[in-house]
DNA sequence: GTAATTTTAGATCGGTCGATATAAAACTTG
DNA sequence: CAAGTTTTATATCGACCGATCTAAAATTAC
């Protein structure tokens, strides 16, 4: 069976995942995440082949521990619309915590347009996150305000609209208001206040 | 006064804008630049200083051509609803067409991190946008649906959301129908339908 | 025409890029 | 312990990075 492997593989691969998160995939060079993950560049290539196969590696681990586990929470909401306000808020909280921002939205951007493989990975991500905001809004009880007036899948695209663009503000630096001002707006939406 | 420059300024300068808008910052290279400029490296840095300020002068450019632009013709129409539907029927015509996105939103996630100075430039065009809006909404007449019930600022806030969020879809290759409902529902905040 | 000035073009600087070759070190299996 | 296998660390590959130097070409002012 040879050597076995030193590090942790969880561990390194956050490390890997932080790099890309903060710098982005072109900025982030081989050396710097073989420092990041305390591990040398032959371990790199080794482990996890080229740095194309480590971000794509990383960013489903990224899908799997912070995107979908949003959706999820707004799915096990009992009230919708306090599912809406907690999902929002805590995501204006986060991205206020940490600029980063989101890494799949920031893939969005930089990766997408250039690997048709990882655009559709991206691309299905960002439909899950509608069709929950979606799930969110047909369990709104019949006599809300919302349901008489508007469009639920057209409604549900314009929350995907505000969970993108707090992440992209938050990145740029965009003060509180401004993102506080995005959540309110996107929970009214669902018709109250 | 010595020998005058053989290229058209503004030419360059476009061709250059199209580079970055279309790969980023980091991944186009002084030598991409200078290609699709049709000049050499040294004319390029003498014409232009480095990189960066080249980047910078590409960015206030398209920031004046583009942005500025579509804000300025908000303000003009006769009816801030009309103007508002405008305004949101051609961003995703545009971004259909085009699938650039938006240089702007681009470097708010790639640059304005990284350059306490750009990031600034970058942060108060996204309040021109907002603050745009805000008029639009302050303009509608004082029996509209949307008075009562919703905050201008917060709303203004919302619509800047679906506009950074539609550039962002549409570079990421997000179909017609996606960006179609955020605009929809982006024209419907201002209270029609 | 001459001198001064500026832009050109091409070569090249040290440094870093992603990726790999080599071989020593570490572990499993028999 | 010995054979076999895999991971390590180091050095290095050719290519490209941003930036600059040199010198020829082109234009001005005198």
């Amino acid at each position: 069976m040879g050597r076995p492997r030193a590090f942790d593989q969880p561990a390194v691969l956050a490390a890997a995942t932080d790099q890309f998160w903060r710098r982005g995939y072109e900025a982030t060079s081989v050396r710097d995440l073989a420092s990041a993950m305390s591990i040398t560049g032959a371990s790199l290539y080794n482990a996890f082949g080229d740095k194309r196969s480590l971000f794509r590696r990383c960013l489903a681990i990224y899908l799997d521990t912070h995107a979908r586990r949003r959706i999820a929470e707004l799915d096990a909401s009992a009230d919708p619309i306090d599912g809406l306000r907690t999902f929002f808020d805590d995501l204006v909280e986060a991205s206020l915590r940490d600029r980063r921002g989101c890494l799949l939205v920031n893939s969005a951007i930089e990766v997408a347009p250039w690997d048709p493989e990882l655009a559709e990975l991206i691309e299905s991500s960002l439909s899950e996150i509608e069709d929950g905001f979606y799930r969110a809004l047909q369990r709104l009880p019949a006599g809300t305000p919302f349901q008489r007036s508007r469009d639920a899948r057209a409604t549900a695209r314009l929350m995907l609209s505000a969970v993108v663009a707090l992440r992209v503000l938050a990145r740029a630096g965009g003060d509180g208001d401004r993102l506080r001002g995005i959540a309110k707006s996107a929970v009214a939406l669902a018709g109250v206040q």
